[in-house]
Formats: structure tokens, sequence, C-alpha cells
DNA sequence: GTCTATACGACGATAGAC
DNA sequence: GTCTATCGTCGTATAGAC
């Protein structure tokens, strides 16, 4: 009769995730790894047979999946207009971002050096964001090939703002581009400098 | 009579930089170092008596003079139009950056584990840019606050976009941040979020 | 499935000769 | 000022007992 595990796969990669996110590939070594868990080296490998690559893999997916459920879910929201929709994402940042004090996959992972298996999860995911804000863009009337060039915007916005965040401790223009998003991503702009491309 | 040294402090400190802004603190490995600089360990040490940590010090130093002299430097050309000046900026910071194909020491000396006084090195890195910004934007007669405010939106947007380009291959948001700096400076906007703050 | 014990390399840093 | 040789530590990963 197999032996039930002592922390589940769910509470598992949920611990990963948070100390891949906030330490990045390199920081988050094996001893602290096995310190947030409760588990020892060996039972990691275990679980992970691909060892510390596995696991970042695992985490890229798994932040995936939480970032389309608890954060741009509101996107398919069809009863509520464009406008709302933004903002409910928005606050689902903030609280996934910890107020602008949390780290982003995208920025702690391209840093070092993985795997390439990673590192296109990585892509996939921004990727991922990128089409769900520019489909909201093309749902308030943008234009295709402007939507999309919204949307990156949008998302830079947030992460540069997030690197700012990390660097002066400054949280407002954190606080800033989530207010704007809505706008960003529908609104009038004087920004001439998309359609000229 | 002393022996000169191998590789001048000049082009040690520029090999230094490079290596440390695409490879990170943790990434720019004693081995690697050696190997850029074509000096051996001992002597590095000898040049860097404080080892790593004085190197990423000086670097972040260095890094912050050159982004002053060759990048923010048309800042005071007084005999120039606010947006030429910035025009010039902008053709600066995309070569500054590879157009877009290089990281940016606030992101990748941000993420692992560094010193006090490196971090403290970048904040001032961070605060000298956003000035430089915000002087220019309040020279073009928007109000101090929102001047500073629209300062760290533009660096936050072009930050983010190095982000973006980093994860995903694509430059174009860089690009776009550059072509917009002017505008998101000095212009008029839809943008009502700043004002309300 | 988890543990203790350990292998083995890479890390940052140092000693001492030249 | 630079070198070779080496230190101790921590990294990832594994072996084998329970």
């Amino acid at each position: 009769m197999p032996r039930p595990p002592l922390v589940s796969d769910e509470e598992l990669i949920d611990r990963l995730s948070t100390l891949f996110r906030n330490a990045g590939y390199e920081g988050a070594s094996m001893a602290r790894v096995a310190e947030v868990t409760g588990l020892g080296k060996s039972s990691l490998y275990h679980r992970f047979p691909g060892g510390k690559q596995q696991m970042a893999e695992e985490v890229t997916r798994h932040l995936q999946r939480t970032f389309a459920d608890r954060v741009l879910s509101p996107a398919t929201r069809l009863d509520l207009s464009v406008t709302v929709r933004l903002r409910r994402i928005a606050a689902n940042l903030r609280s996934f971002y910890g107020a602008g004090m949390c780290a982003c996959l995208l920025e702690t992972l391209t840093v070092e050096t993985i795997s390439t298996r990673t590192s296109e999860g990585i892509a996939r995911a921004a990727g991922a964001w990128t089409d769900t804000f520019a489909a909201l863009s093309r749902e308030a009337g943008i234009a295709p090939r402007e939507a999309i060039a919204r949307a990156q915007d949008a998302i830079a916005r947030i992460e540069g703002a997030l690197v700012l965040a990390r660097a002066t401790g400054d949280t407002r223009a954190f606080e800033r581009a989530l207010r704007s998003l809505p706008v960003a991503l529908t609104g009038a702009t004087t920004d001439d400098t998309r359609s000229k491309q």
C-alpha cells in the first residue's frame, strides 16, 4: 500500500512557485527549496526526477494557469463591458503582484541560464497575456494590429513598473499602470507612433 | 619600478560592465570574469580587494556615468528644443540597449542577492534617470508632480519593453517606447489617471 | 515516499612564488 | 601585477536504508 505524500502536489508546486518568483532560478537553491517545502532533497528528486530544471518548467506552467485563472479570467465575462473587465483584471494584477512588491517570472527567469523548454514556457506565457489584452482591445473597436501593439505596450508598462518598484521601492508607477489600463487598451490616444509603423 | 597592468583600468571596468549587464551578478562567475578580462583570479582580487561585490559596485557607478554621458547628455543642450533633445536621447537609448536586445542593470541586478551598497547605487541610477526625464518634461510646461509621474512611466515602459524583448524576442514594443518618448514626456495625454492621484 | 549520508563539481576567495 | 595551487563552502544530484 503506497504511503501518502507529506505534502500534496498542489501544495508543493504552490510553494515552489512562490520561491522561484521571488528568488529566481539560481537564487532558488535546493537547500531553500527543501526548506520551504519541508521535504528532504531526495524526496524532491523523487517527485521531480528532472531536478531543478523540471521544477522550473512545472512552476512556469503552474503560474501560467494561475495567472489565467486568478488574473485574466474576467476577460471572458461577456456580460460586462470591456472597461469593467479591465478594471477587474487590474485589481487582480494588484493582488497577484502584491501591490507592486512581487516580482514576475518574466523578469526573474529571463536573466539566468535556464533550459530551452523553460524559456519557451516563459515566451508562451507572455504570448497568452498579450493575446488576452489584444482581444479585449479589439473588442473595444481597436484595429487588430494596433490592438496587439497596445497590449504589448500595456504589459511593458506593468512589467517595467515592477522593475522600477524593485529598484527604488516606489510603487506609484505600478499603481498608475493599473489605473490607466482600460484607457490604454480601449481609449483614444495622442500617441501617433503606432499607426506610422 | 612598478609593472604596468596587462589591462587598463578603463578596459577592465568596461569588460566587466558588459558581462554584468548580460549575465547578472550570479551569472558573472569569477571564472567568466577571468575569461572576459584575460586576467587570473588573483590579479582580479588584487585590483578589486573587495571581490565580486566591489566589482558590482564599480560597474554600477561606471554604467551610471556612461549612461549619463552616452545617453542622457543631450538633455542639457539648451540650444535644441526639448522634443529634439528627446529624439536624440531615444536614439542613444536604442544604441545603448542594442536595439532592445541588451539587458539593463536595473533588471539584472535587482533579481539577485547583492550588497546594500550596490542596490543603493542601482536606486541612485534610477533616480538620476528619472530626474533627467522629469526636468525635460517640466521644461516643456508640465507641472512638477506630473512631470515626475511621466518620467517614471516612460522609464517603466522602456524597461518593460526590454523585459518583453528578452522573453519573446520581439523588440517592437521597445521601438515604440522610444518613438513615443517625446510625446510621453511633453505632449497632451488622454490619460487622466495621473491628475487624480 | 522519505530519510541520512555522500559524491563531485563549481563557486568565491586566499597563499605564496615570481 | 600576475601567476599556479589550493582552501572551504555550497551547488546539484545520487545511493541505499527504512
